[in-house]
DNA sequence: TCTATTGGTTGGAGCGCTCTAATGCTGTAG
DNA sequence: CTACAGCATTAGAGCGCTCCAACCAATAGA
């Protein structure tokens, strides 16, 4: 198992080690017969240079540092699917490591990761603390994805939530509604963004917002409507904005349960366009997140300031576009229920 | 942004960089005073070990590459998410490239991750030929999760989706079915495990097995219920065993249309236990896959041998369980439709 | 003819660490 | 008082590579 080394390989091509390495890298500066003696010998040798080493010696890296706080999640699987298309492109190689949801964990992790003296860091809905990442940001370019804060020399990929609650109002108010009931998802500075966002749309359509709350699960959305029911028909709204995609899910179950048709008695939105929603039997409206463009656009920001393209801290505020399917249509006058 | 080294921190402590390594590396062959001092000077320059370097030097590693088929696919992202934990648990870090079933895409990136001399490899559902494992094999520990092959010399971790399929066919046959279809999801050595498992289980039951061609979408599931309902209401198999849960779910909205009810009118099962099926709104009883399980299996596996506890290959064969929700129930006397 | 110039090639130092063997330093036995 | 452990500590070689400066033709310009 004792693999072969550029001496190796040098030796057996009868050239000096110096050589291998510049055809190693693919330099111009090597002639015809000496390259296809090098290639030859490694060939026959099954040498491939030592990525480590090669770190070491240059005083560089290929490798692009990942903290995933919850790789389970679809969320930020996709997301690293798309930060490892354009690393993948670019040559560079990724190392992984998950925080479990917890600061500490994630400390670790990082510290781990910065132990590669990579060529940047991507945390990805890191919950650390701000110094961490800042003294994280001393060190080596990061790129913070799914997580805002004020540090001016990182930089940020994240979704516009509160634009994204916006699509849905406007959405709905085009259609003809004019009560519009948002479900929200709880604690978290997602949910936060996407309320304002549902608020300010309301107001900016001089209509009154009524929000309830709820969770980011199908079951939160099946038991709110059932409060929501409680208030009597007809103080039932006509449209839902759920908190995402399940909370939708849980809530269309629930309305139909009750009788109710969707979208012809009430429309519902969802959020995230899951794949859940694209099934045909779903069939949600939804507002989608370009996931595995914000993956991309994670990755080129690391890679520009690796390269030396950029200084100044990029800030990408993705726009969220609509997916409309068939839990949305235009209001009608409810029919008699029971 | 250069940051400390070893010898810095030697030279602030007052001591060799020997003393230094012998500290970071937790030798008891130090003592508490020099160990302390160590410690306080590489605090106060915010010192971290190289961790490339301490590979170079020590001819050992303490990561593990990874290479996944398809990280879009929730499956392996969750098998990623199960190695990654013992990884981490052990002091192992991972890197990851994909390969986008793509059997040269593969290749390069198995390449890649060999370039990093890892302590071990993992292949995630890979399309490359045997020959290419075997010669990754021969460099380092392989692990195989999703995908068999004849070699002696890797470990493999596969769930036995033979059994899978009986337990489903099993499930059905106690709640009284005889008439039992096979929803079949095509090429892929799943599909085909998958199908003997149920042909295998029907003709244990002295049934007559009844395949039908689908897919693995929900479309797919929906499109060949069409074909089903052509047949005749009577020649209406009394459930079905789906080929995945996507499939399961287009195979029941298009029942469901038809005006049938499932469970009371035709059982189905799935197969993955993908979240869509926990949604109390689809609420299927499908096959589950020990996903988190296999990574964590795998992840030891590769672990035994780099300690050197194992030299014969592991074959993990996992057993898939049945989770029973409310998409299956006894036949009933089909009631009459138009 | 003698320098420049160019393009290909090489020796050797050094990246940050580990590891072996040797060193100095006690303390205890002879 | 010397000898010999036994322990903490260190010098130095070396891991596999890159990179710089030096080198050596061979050609071009004067």
């Amino acid at each position: 198992m004792a693999r072969p080394t550029m001496e190796d390989v040098a030796r057996r091509a009868g050239v000096s080690r110096a050589l291998v390495s510049l055809v190693m890298r693919g330099s111009p500066k090597v002639s015809a017969q000496r390259r296809d003696a090098v290639l030859a010998a490694a060939e026959e040798l099954g040498y491939s240079p030592h990525a480590m080493a090669r770190s070491l010696a240059s005083r560089t890296s290929t490798v692009l540092g990942v903290m995933v706080s919850d790789l389970h999640n679809a969320f930020f699987a996709e997301v690293v699917d798309g930060l490892e298309a354009v690393a993948a492109a670019e040559g560079f190689d990724l190392i992984i490591n998950t925080g479990g949801r917890s600061a500490a964990r994630e400390r670790r992790a990082v510290t781990s990761l910065l132990s590669f003296r990579p060529a940047g860091l991507a945390l990805l809905g890191p919950v650390v603390p701000t110094s961490t990442i800042a003294s994280a940001a001393g060190q080596v370019p990061v790129v913070l994805v799914a997580r805002s804060c004020r540090l001016a020399e990182v930089d940020m990929v994240n979704d516009d939530g509160e634009a994204g609650s916006r699509i849905a109002v406007d959405h709905l108010v085009s259609l003809g509604h004019n009560r519009i009931t948002h479900l929200d998802g709880g604690a978290g500075s997602q949910s936060a963004l996407r309320r304002r966002g549902y608020v300010d749309g309301m107001r900016a359509h001089g209509l009154n917002p009524d929000v309830v709350a709820s969770e980011y699960t199908d079951v939160a959305g099946a038991k709110v409507v059932s409060q929501l029911l409680e208030r009597g028909l007809d103080e039932l709204p006509t449209a839902l904005v759920a908190a995402n995609d399940f909370n939708a899910v849980g809530a269309i179950s629930a309305l139909e349960e009750a009788g109710l048709r969707v979208p012809d008695d009430i429309s519902v939105i969802g959020y995230d366009n899951t794949s859940l929603a694209g099934l045909r039997h779903v069939s949600l409206t939804t507002v989608d997140q370009p996931r595995h463009e914000m993956g991309r656009l994670a990755g080129e920001a690391l890679l520009q300031r690796v390269r030396g393209e950029r200084t100044d801290a990029a800030r990408h505020l993705l726009h969220p576009s609509l997916v409309v399917r068939t839990t949305t249509a235009g209001p009608r006058t409810r029919r008699k229920l029971t």
